[in-house]
RNA sequence: GCGCUCAUAGCUCAAUUGGAUAGAGUGUCAGACUACGGAUCUGGAGGCUGAGAGUUCGAAUCUUUCUGAGCGCGCCA
């Protein structure tokens, strides 16, 4: 939007020399001052680069300005304080950003990149044990998200699941689910017969019940070696049959399922072994005991390790066990090494902050894999309080007490969940409690942007109630050249910063600007509404003027183009109506 | 003991990644409709950004030392 305005600042810093090539159009800042005194928009850039060129800010201001007033669109270019350069922007500019909107419609923020990047996108990613957890739903908003972001700024985008349907937690899934076919039986199955780490979760009687409606009693009093490799395969494979389900009640769906036994089956992991070893990157070590730590049966112990700190981690990780099988972390080099050789250089991985210690090995990892050639980006989610009306909801695997992803959805639905997951930057824990999330209140921000929609349909119906269907190619091309108050501009002007609000969102990873910007946008239409309660000239509809009534609609029209854009990009369904 | 993350109005959160006087909502006080949907809007009060020091034109943001909270630290995944 903002590109001849960029070019004009560009070509006043060019003409100084830049010795270490910092200049880029895309790092100059434009953006709206904190108040409106100060002009409509205003640019750092002097300030910004006055160290890189070597020349003072004031001179590069000076020089800004020259360029800016050139421009068109600029009407008047004031320096202040150290620096900033302060412009006012000729209205005409505004209303082409309105054409541009319903020209573009849902490709407004679409970013179309010249050389198509792929990224992969890892999350989720939930031991196939169970049904999702409440923590799942947290990644998976943020990943789903975050991958909708990046398919906006051009990236070809794989979102992820990695299947740990590896070693003991299977094993003991497989155990469990014997104990409940033994139960189907009529066998008694005392609690004690689940050891800590089993799953008596009563999701497992089902597929009980169905194991003993195709197999009969073809299990029962076998020797383990007997079932427990077909136990471990059904299992898994109706744990993720239910995960996908959960998933699709909160409208993500995976395109790809990567699994951990089966890489192993292809000799990924020695192939990556390899390729460390190449690199000198493999040693046979002994860790030193961490300080402090109480571990009563520790022992030194040589081991295979990764060097890691070459790399920037803390110690080097070992990648076998002392019985000489391969430790998790070996399926994860395996599983990277794939990724890598699917060809993607980017990729983002999305994990709870019980992970923390597991990123700079991931980083070392893909760094040493890669020769340096890709990058991955690991963001943590913070837990989720669930609330009962201001009441903590207590939690616990054992008592049964345990809530899931389904659970959430079918009580607060998709939409609510969804927003509320993602309205809060991630590193933070949120509140998040049942009684009200659900209250029509501002207590509900997503109720607040879902009203401005409605509006916004509301003043359509109504147009065309008194006036018949609404043509958009004469929203396209009717003047806008009565629209020129104050809180249409400030509108516009939001408008207009919309593609860089979606850009700058996905390259900082950070999606819960989205919201935020859509409750900006919905608080200046709103606001707008209001101003047309006592001035009735400002009301969308007037009736003895038709084009005045389209150039507001116009206005209107591209703020729903937006707010659907945004929608979309959260994963919700806009509201025509508030019900 | 070491590492990672967090700390912003009474409360819930922002702050375009180093920009101007730190902004919204909620609660509180005072206002606005014979309603294009009041589920909204306008205004007031409310802050030494956990504490100290440093880096520079400029710090909530970067460095560092504390304080507090959460998480993690070989043979779990």
């Amino acid at each position: 939007m903002f590109n001849t305005i960029r070019d004009s600042i560009f070509n006043a810093l060019r003409q100084f020399p830049d010795p270490e090539n910092r200049l880029s159009k895309q790092n100059i800042l434009i953006d709206k001052p904190k108040t409106q005194s100060l002009g409509d928009l205003y640019t750092n850039a002097a300030m910004a680069f006055s160290k890189f060129l070597n020349v003072s800010p004031q001179v590069l201001a000076k020089s800004i300005r020259e360029s800016l007033i050139q421009n068109e669109s600029v009407t008047e270019v004031t320096i202040a304080g150290a620096g900033f350069v302060n412009f006012k922007i000729d209205k005409s500019f505004w209303h082409k950003v309105i054409d541009e909107i319903i020209l573009k419609n849902k490709d407004y923020s679409f970013t179309n990149l010249k050389n198509r990047k792929s990224i992969n996108v890892e999350f989720v990613s939930a031991n196939p044990t169970g049904p999702l957890h409440t923590g799942h739903a947290r990644n998976a908003v943020l990943g789903s998200v975050i991958s909708n972001l990046f398919e906006k700024i051009g990236y070809s985008v794989t979102r992820e699941f990695y299947i740990n349907d590896k070693g003991n937690q299977i094993k003991s899934l497989a155990k469990s689910l014997y104990l409940r076919y033994k139960e189907a039986f009529g066998m008694e199955i005392s609690k004690d017969a689940f050891d800590e780490d089993m799953y008596c979760g009563e999701y497992l009687k089902e597929l009980a019940a169905e194991l003993v409606k195709n197999y009969q009693d073809a299990f029962l009093n076998k020797e383990e070696s007997e079932w427990l490799e077909f136990f471990k395969k059904f299992a898994v494979k109706r744990m993720l049959k239910g995960i996908e389900e959960d998933l699709f009640l909160l409208g993500v769906k995976m395109d790809k399922y990567s699994s951990e036994s089966e890489l192993c089956d292809e000799k990924l992991v020695d192939e990556a072994v390899s390729i460390l070893s190449e690199r000198n990157d493999i040693y046979e070590g002994i860790l030193p005991r961490p300080k402090g730590m109480i571990s009563e049966d520790w022992e030194e112990r040589p081991q295979l390790l990764f060097k890691s700190t070459k790399y920037g981690d803390d110690i080097d990780r070992p990648i076998k066990k002392s019985d000489g099988a391969w430790t998790y972390f070996a399926g994860d080099l395996a599983y990277h090494l794939d990724k890598i050789k699917r060809s993607y250089n980017q990729m983002v991985t999305i994990l709870g902050a019980d992970h923390n210690g597991y990123i700079k090995r991931l980083k070392a990892a893909v760094n040493a894999l890669s020769e340096g050639k890709a990058d991955i980006e690991i963001r943590l989610y913070q837990l989720i309080n669930f609330l009962e009306n201001g009441k903590p909801i207590r939690m616990s695997k054992r008592s049964g007490n345990f809530i899931t992803l389904r659970d959430v959805v079918n009580r607060v639905g998709k939409d609510i969940t969804r927003y509320m997951m993602v309205s809060r930057r991630h590193d933070i824990a949120i509140d998040f409690d049942f009684v009200k999330v659900i209250e029509f209140s501002i207590e509900n921000p997503i109720f607040y942007v879902q009203y401005a929609y409605a509006r916004i349909c509301s003043v359509f119906r109504n147009y065309e109630s008194n006036f018949g269907k609404i043509d958009i190619e004469e929203l396209k091309n009717c003047s806008k050249a009565q629209l020129t108050d104050e809180a249409e501009i400030s509108l516009m002007r939001e408008l207009a910063f919309w593609p860089e609000q979606v850009s700058s969102a996905a390259l900082a990873i950070e999606p819960h600007r989205i919201p935020n910007s859509l409750q900006e946008i919905a608080y200046l239409f709103h606001s707008l509404w209001n101003k047309g309660k006592n001035n009735t000239e400002l009301r969308f509809i007037s009736t003895n003027n038709k084009n005045d009534s389209l150039a507001r609609l116009s206005l209107l029209y591209s703020t729903k183009i937006v707010l659907e854009d945004g929608f979309r990009i959260i994963g919700i369904e806009p509201m025509s109506e508030m019900k």
